[in-house]
DNA sequence: CCCTGATTCGC
DNA sequence: GCGAATCAGG
């Protein structure tokens, strides 16, 4: 396969939307991952805003290899904008926090004598999310706390104080403390915060 | 072990 | 220019 117009283009589009460069492989069909990632660096349009991965790493290359590169190297750089050079950025917060974070199911730790919190928004989970989060528990592994470990969901269900208590144990997904299904769960978006009469 | 992107270098 | 191999991080 070769690199023609359309399938840059489309390479273009979902990079620029964010896609992995092995989701973009797979849709573009007859290319590996590394052969999009190589060829996202060829056009030139590599760092994403910030893709969480090696972005310091990638600043310090030759561990090894490369012995000679004598390049004299003499950057004058006159670079002079004659005009408008500021950026206007007066947005820097990155953090529009379309997120809730919602506790885990964890043990009801109630202060005597308080009447119940609220609980802004421990409640009020999607019904998709929950139609989910049930029907993955029936596939899960229910490890007990010593089964678990990096790639298994930590979600915990049922009442730890008895014998019905199990964690999910699904695979877990990139440094995600839980499975897809639960991770939906703990993270709502705020846009799922939709009235719901109660 | 799964995933991610980055870099190198023979082709 | 291409991309597998390798590296580095989560």
């Amino acid at each position: 396969m070769s690199w023609t117009d359309e399938r840059v283009e489309l390479l273009k589009k979902m990079w620029g939307e964010g896609q992995s460069a092995s989701q973009i492989a797979k849709e573009l069909g007859g290319v590996t991952r590394n052969a999009v990632i190589g060829k996202v660096h060829r056009l030139g349009l590599s760092n994403r805003a910030g893709t969480g991965t090696t972005a310091a790493a990638a600043a310090k290359p030759e561990p090894k290899a490369k012995p000679a590169a004598p390049k004299v190297e003499a950057k004058p750089k006159a670079e002079a904008k004659p005009k408008a050079e500021a950026k206007p950025k007066p947005q820097e917060e990155p953090e529009p926090e379309t997120r809730v974070a919602v506790m885990p199911p964890r043990a009801k730790i109630i202060p005597a004598g308080q009447p119940l919190p609220p609980q802004p928004s421990a409640n009020e989970i999607s019904p998709e999310a929950l139609a989910k989060v049930s029907e993955i528990e029936k596939k899960a592994k229910r490890l007990s706390l010593m089964e678990l470990t990096e790639r298994t969901c930590k979600w915990p269900v049922g009442d730890p104080a008895t014998d019905d208590f199990w964690f999910c144990g699904l695979p877990v997904q990139a440094g995600k403390p839980y499975c897809e299904a639960h991770v939906g769960v703990a993270f709502q978006p705020m846009s799922s915060r939709r009235d719901r009469r109660r």
